[in-house]
DNA sequence: TTGACAAAAACGAACGTTCGTACTATATTG
DNA sequence: CAATATAGTACGAACGTTCGTTTTTGTCAA
């Protein structure tokens, strides 16, 4: 790999880091050189525009996330036991960062802020959801979800649910969210079973 | 009322307006007082700093969602006809927002920002926990829900599928919304019925 | 393996603007 | 007339961006 490409993976890590804490719109070119000893120019150089830098780093966690969350998944036998073990991973893709999670506060943050990075980001959230759809389609071939589910509903109740258990878990620090998130998820696999 | 309060109501309300579009974060006293087309040095006046401001657009917030969601579903008749209003009223609420619900976004955005304006938030988040949680146990007595009900579940359930509604419905803009809404509402009343 | 050389990458300085905040002075209000 | 409220001006720092220059890198001939 060139010398470039390297540096560049260095600030979208930083940037990710960054984003998590403060939010995408607060990664300033000069705060994010300084944390990886670089200087504004030559960062800066790497994406011609905050706005370009902004996209980087929602793709590069959009990367991150299928490797770590997505596809693990996947591999494992569809219905009840994928979407299990996709909440465990998705819980941890959480965690990992070091705020909150990064699709979460730019949701928020852009839902009305015309632009690139709401495209992007917009784009990436429908992918998501549709990616939930599949996998309740898949519990249903396989036999674990009853034939008549609303793949749509089910995407809108999971992804209901990760919000809640992100809001106890990053600002309230409640101790016990993970047992709401247990109990939660087990009534809702229950009523699509 | 004196000018200083009038003026300062004035304020609040150009404030909350910017920082359901913008986040509290990004409200700066100079925009802010181009808005309300008065000097940046006469508007710091009445807050002596950024933080206060940010505090105050908070409280001014709180003051205005238990006047408009908390105290009229409190009269009515407790249990399920109380929980249906409230939900009613609280998404009334965040769709009066220019932007999105600023509690939501606050929680995001101070997640990971220590200070005053974080502690603010905190308290008025637990502070709607706990009354969320007394609006089950008030349906436990009017014999809505069962008694053996765990308020503490119903009020993660019921936050996190607002948390939903509001994403799907600022960002995503999904027609379906308010469907998906009321099945999963509909749902989770029963489970506790 | 080395030396030369072009391309790529990183730098430092400066641009104009905006940020939050601190003062002092002028208007407005009670 | 005193108290309160608003305006004006200035500050140092940080913002995103541009520029010309210097350093580092990768390639290819010797």
């Amino acid at each position: 790999m060139k010398k470039g490409q390297e540096t560049k993976i260095v600030i979208l890590e930083a940037g990710l880091d960054m984003a998590s804490q403060l939010g995408l719109e607060c990664v300033s070119i000069g705060s994010l050189a300084k944390v990886i000893k670089m200087s504004k120019s030559g960062l800066f150089a790497h994406f011609q525009s905050k706005e370009n830098l902004q996209v980087e780093i929602l793709n590069y966690a959009g990367r991150l996330f299928s490797e770590s969350v997505i596809v693990p998944s996947l591999k494992i036998k569809a219905g009840i036991t994928r979407i299990k073990a996709l909440v465990d991973s998705w819980i941890n893709w959480s965690s990992a960062l070091t705020g909150g999670c990064i699709f979460v506060s730019a949701s928020t943050e852009y839902s009305d802020r015309p632009g690139k990075v709401r495209e992007c980001l917009l784009r990436q959230q429908n992918d998501w959801i549709d990616c939930l759809d599949r996998i309740a389609q898949a519990a249903i071939s396989s036999g674990d979800f009853r034939a008549d589910v609303d793949c749509q509903q089910f995407a809108f109740d999971l992804y209901s649910l990760m919000l809640g258990f992100h809001l106890y878990f990053k600002l309230l620090d409640n101790s016990e969210t993970k047992k709401r998130k247990e109990i939660a998820l087990d009534r809702l696999l229950n009523n699509y079973r």
